[in-house]
This record gives structure tokens, C-alpha cells and sequence, in this order.
DNA sequence: AATGAATGAGCCTTCATTCAT
DNA sequence: GATGAATGAAGGCTCATTCAT
């Protein structure tokens, strides 16, 4: 087996790596069942990676960086522009199941209920950067500092939102089962109830900005 | 052995349930460790619950009849204000670590993250209810009807708030390592940022619904 | 509880056991069915009887004093007679399904299958005695001595074929689906067959007899 | 590990659970035994076969297809004396303790005690297709049609006979402690008996024909 | 380089039995 | 005298991993 075939079963293995631990969960994933779907042997997975938890760390990093690329440039619009353009984007990301894309936000829907080895890299890797240029964006909408607990618990709030969906689909489907899923609408949706929310803080902070500063 | 200590064994056993398959998950969870745990041999599990599973859903049913009873009074306040006492509660009771109360969150994000064949009996009989009041107050608030796409989102981005931060602990503490997770201040927050949403939500639709009428 | 309350629970312990140990065998029968049939505590066997096996052999004990009973009348007859009405008998207490009797039956073919203790116990007081009186029979038939070699051979063909219909049931009725089991009819069979057996074999073994004895 | 001895773990696996399924049925073997006897993995046999039942069919199975090749041939000769040969085939491989061969009528007399559910599939792919060419045979020798009452009984009743010693083994060595278990002994006896009964049938039938002939 | 066989730990569950009441 | 709770051993099975080839 040559170089080209050899990278091949590699990838093979990782993309359906990617596709059982999207479903099941680093736990539940079996090894068995990835090597099956890449149609390789049970040891592959120990062949080419050493260990399970390693396949996993690098099928985490490689969905990630996919993911990374789509967002940079928006952050160029005006601000309430801008909000609106990444709510939509990350929830359109997390609708569609066929991209490797949708992968990570799965794998960390099971990172949450049950953290592996494997988030503090992702954290800080991913995530951070990605939260941090959002917390920049929301504050500059809500004029207060970013590093200021009421900014963070905006950009928190609209993460829950656009996660939520991804996040709590078995549960909203039962609740609602004819519900319309379409991205587009979701996002509209998030970003109005968002930016009005975000006023809203944003003017209650400079009523008691004011009344503070009248005191002394 | 006395009945009061017959009982205190089965709610060991529960308690024991409720911290392991909060942190674990469902399948991850051993019925070993849970009854090491409650300090009972390993057949105990079997003998008081028949089943792993039926272990579990008694554990979420346990834990979510907890949280239901404390909801109902509020309901009778004017709308929003109804809605901020809900919010605060369900904050509050979804930081307390110690408080059974907290377990079915985590549990569901477990239950989000991988299903399992007790999914469908939680959402109908917990979830489903406690969906169905919040529904109606929101409709209340924003005046448009309880089956409504437009109702239903807000009553999922009210919920997507509060749940993400039992939800994304682990991420956020990470992310936030300073972060202050008084439940007040977090309920008040997402109040406030919600009402606000709510509102704007009523608007954009009365302005749709006067634009509908003045066509005709 | 008093004295027949006691029997009665007693009772009922060895009725349930009966049914349960003739569908399952000794081993795959289990206390806890037993019990529920009888609507005892699970630690009823262990207090009745001490031990699974004791109630086993209490049970084999019981059900064959029922039928030792029925046959003994029957040797009276001419021998070829008192054969074709044990035959019969034997035939139609196998089929029957309600009585007492039938359990022996299915009990034996477990024992026989996977002998237990008690099997020496049931073949000294039980088949012995039967196989005795039936070999007499035979011997006077086939006119060769009662510790023959050939005598025995014979009585054991008989018994094979009533045994059969009762221990290969469920093959017989898989490879005969519409198979009449009309006790009698199958009895007169097997002793139409059998008698002519006999007689063939008492032929033989004369004209042996008489050419050994022409020889010196 | 090379291919001869791959197929000799396989093997062994093979050796030890007929002999295992033979003692103690397929409900009271242990897989654990099994692997134990084999010198194998307690994992070998799931390995190797997935599932114990399934190494339990491929037991019976392997079993079973010993046994038919043997006789197919003697269904050339005449009549009578390839019922003969069959008889005592029969016998002789249901009495040698160590062969293979063995196996199946001893985890038969199990299967009957105690139906798993191999037993349709046995049935049906085993037992079926001997069952057919020992009744065709027999239909020939006492000149009834194949598909008759009468040609069931009398092929049951070979059977049974034949049966019968490996079957009743236990309680025939205790009633007969002196007894001589010579299969070709046995064979002749059985065969001498049953052609007799065979015959005896036959003319009972004519005599019957005969009648129902002048009616018309 | 890559595989199929084999491993042993660990899973949930069931069982006969015991023990305090 | 009789029970329900509790036990621990053992059952079949699955898993990630290792090893000889």
C-alpha cells in the first residue's frame, strides 16, 4: 500500500470519525463501528492514531478549522449589520448535517454534557478567539467595556440562542413537531429579539451610568 | 431494617443516580458506581428498580416534579412580571449544586447530546408541560396566539438563555474563568434582555399586522 | 398464620413447583417463579424446604405416588392383553396435559437430559419397580428368562416408543404438523408393533435354542 | 498464528461446546466452560461465533451433517437390510462416546427437555431431511403411502428405539447396571424387533385393503 | 505496512440465598 | 412464623487494545 492510499484509509477513518462521534459521543463511539464505516480493520484506528482519544482530538481540530474561516470578514459591516450577518451564518452552519461543519457543533453538545481530555484545547483553540471578536462586536452595540460582566452575559445570550437549536433539536422536534426549521427564519428571528434585547441593556446601563454619576 | 430506613436506601440509591448520571450521562453511568455510591451492593439497582432505565426516568421524573412544583404560583402575576419571577427560578435552581433540583438539566443535556429510549416519556410528561404554561405567557406578552412559529421561537430563545448556562458550564468557566454566576443577577439579566426582545418581537408584529389590515 | 394456612402455602408451593420444574427443568426453573405462582415470598422455598433441590425431590416424590397407583391391577390379564392395556395406559397418562400425572413425565425427560440428584432416588422407587413388572411381563411373552439380555432389550424398546410421543413432542409436532395424537390410536400401534416384535423375537430365539441344542 | 492454526482455536471452540452442550443443554452450558475446555478467551466465542446460540447451532449443525453423509448410501440396498444398516449405523454412532457424532443426540434429548430457539431451525434443516428418507424407506416396506398416519407411527417408533438408548442412557445403566451396551448387538435387536412390528403392520394392512377392495 | 485473532477488563442483569425484623 | 430487603457470585456480552504474522 502506497503513500496515497495509505493517507486515504487515514482519512477515511477520520471522516468517519467525524460522522459516529457526531452522533454518539466520544463514550459511546466505538471504535468497531468507525473502522467498519471506513471500511478498514478494527486495529486501523490504533494503527494510525495509537489510541481512540487521539482520533478524536484530531477530528475535533480538523472540523474546526473549517469552520474557523467563514466568519472573519464580516465582522466589517456596522455592528447591528454585523450581529445579524453571524447569528444567521452560525445558525445556517448548524442546520445543514450534510457539511463537515456541523460536525463540531455536535461533538460539542457532547463535549458539554460530558467534557473529555479534549475541550481545554478546544476552548482555547476555538472557541475563544471566535467568542472573544464576538464580545468586541456586542460591546461596541452595547457601549459598555468589553471585559464587563453585563457584556458577557450579551454575547452569552446570543450563543444560547443559535446553539439551543442545534443543541436541544431532539427535545424542540418532539415539543413542536411541525416546526420550520429554516435557517434563514431562525436567524432573523434570533437577531431582532437579540439587538432589541441588547438596547434594551444598553439603555438601562445608561440610565444607571447616569443616576451613578448624578450621585456624586 | 425499619421502613424509614428502607426508604432511605431506594433515595440513596436516587441521590447516588442523580450526581452520576448528572455527570456522566446515561450510558456512560454504571450501576456500580452508582451503588457504591448509595453504599449498596450492585444488584441493588436491579432489585429497587427493576432496570437501569427505570432507575433513570425515575430519577428525572423526581428531579423535574421538584422544579414543577415551585413554577406554579407564578404564573398568577401580571405577564412579565411572571416571567422574571420564572426566569430568576429556574437560574437559581439550575446553579445550586448541591439541590437535586439542578440534576435534570445536566441530565438533559445529556439527553440532548445522545438520546436515549427514555427521551420520548421525559419530554411528554415533564418537558412537554412546563413548554406548554411558558408558551401561553409569553403569547400573553407579545399578543399572538399560543400556536404561533413567532411564539414558539421566543419561548425557545427565553429557554436557550437559561439553559446554556447549566448547559455550557463547563465552556463558559473556561472562557469566563473570573465570571461572577450569581443566579439574581444572571435571572435579572436575562429579564431584562428578554422582556426587551419580547417587546420588540409584539412591535415588528403589530406594524406587520397594521400593514396586513391596511391592505384589505 | 395457623396450621393449614401453613399447609396450604405448602401446597401451593409444591403445585407452582411442579409446573414451573416440568416446563424448565431443575435448573433453568428459578425460586422467584415458583413463588409468584404460588403467591409466596420470595423466601418461601428456603423456608419450606431449605433449598431448591429439596423441594425438587419433595416434588418427583409426590408426583409419582399418583401414578404408581393406576397400573398394578393390569397384570392380572393374559399377558399379551395386560401388555396392550399398559401400553395404553401409559400412552394416554402422557398426553394427558391437566393431571398430576403428566408432570413425572416432563420432569424425567429434564432428568434425563440433565440428571440431578435425585435421579437415583426416582429410578430405585420409582422406575425400577415399573421396569421389574414389565420385564416379567415380557419374559412370559417372548418365553425367555427374566435376567436376559434379550428380555431387557425388548422391554426397553416398548417403553421407548410410548416415551418417545411424550419426550420428542415438540420435534414430532414441527415434523407432523397435522398429526393426530389420539392416545388410543397411537396406543394400539405401538402394541400391534410391538407384540409382533415380541413374537418375532421368541421365534428366533426358539430356533436358536433348538439349533444350539441340535448341535451337541 | 497461522490459517491451521486459526481454524484449530475455531475448532476447539467447536470440540469443547459439543461436549459442554451435551452435558449440561444449551441453557445450563457456560460460555465461560466452553472457552475454559478450549483453552480460549471467555471472548473467543463471541468472536469466533457472536453469540452463544449461534455456536450452538453450528454445533448441532456440524453435528448433524457427520451423521447424514454416513447414510446416504444405504439407501441403495434393499429395503429391509438398508433399514438394517441404518438402524445399526444409527446405534453405533449414538453409543461412541467420543466422536462428534455423538453430540447431537444427547443435546437433542436437551433440546427436547427444553426447546431453545434453535430448535425450529434444527428441526427444519437437520432433523426434517432424515426424518423424509427414513420415512419413505419404511413406506416401502409395509406398502402404505408415504404421507400416512400409520407410516408416521412406524417411523417414530424405529426412532424411539434407536433413541432411546443414548437418551434413557442414565436411567438404563442404573436399572441394568450389567447391561452390554454392544451397538451391534443393540442394532440387530432393534432391527430383528422393528421389521417384525414393520411386517405385522403391513399385513394388518392388507388384511384391511383387502376388505375395503371387495366393498366396491 | 497492515491485519485478523485473541485478550481481559468491565458492563448490566439474574439468581439462590440470607438476615433483620 | 413469615417477609421484604439486601447480598455476592456468576451469567452473557461488548469494548479498546495488543500481538504475531
Amino acid at each position: 500500500m502506497n503513500h496515497s492510499e495509505q493517507d486515504a484509509t487515514r482519512t477515511r477513518l477520520l471522516e468517519a470519525a467525524g460522522i459516529v462521534f457526531a452522533e454518539k459521543g466520544f463514550n459511546s463511539a466505538t471504535v468497531r463501528e468507525i473502522c467498519l464505516r471506513a471500511g478498514a480493520n478494527v486495529a486501523a484506528v490504533n494503527y494510525h492514531f495509537g489510541d481512540k482519544i487521539e482520533l478524536y482530538v484530531e477530528v475535533f481540530r480538523r472540523s474546526m478549522v473549517l469552520a474557523q474561516e467563514a466568519e472573519a470578514e464580516q465582522f466589517l459591516l456596522p455592528p447591528e449589520q454585523a450581529l445579524t450577518a453571524i447569528i444567521t451564518g452560525m445558525v445556517r452552519r448548524m442546520q445543514s448535517s450534510e457539511e463537515g461543519a456541523a460536525w463540531h457543533v455536535r461533538i460539542m453538545a457532547h463535549e458539554l454534557a460530558q467534557p473529555t481530555a479534549a475541550l481545554d484545547r478546544v476552548v482555547q483553540e476555538v472557541i475563544g478567539p471566535r467568542y472573544a471578536s464576538l464580545r468586541t462586536l456586542v460591546s461596541r452595540i452595547i457601549g459598555l467595556p468589553v471585559e464587563n460582566e453585563t457584556t458577557r452575559m450579551c454575547v452569552l445570550g446570543v450563543i444560547a440562542q443559535v446553539v439551543h437549536y442545534a443543541h436541544a433539536r431532539p427535545v424542540i422536534s418532539r415539543i413542536c413537531p411541525d416546526m420550520d426549521f429554516d435557517p434563514d427564519r431562525i436567524g432573523r428571528h434570533i437577531s431582532t429579539f437579540s439587538i432589541a434585547g441588547l438596547r434594551a441593556i444598553a439603555a438601562s446601563n445608561t440610565a444607571t451610568q447616569t443616576e451613578h454619576q448624578e450621585v456624586p
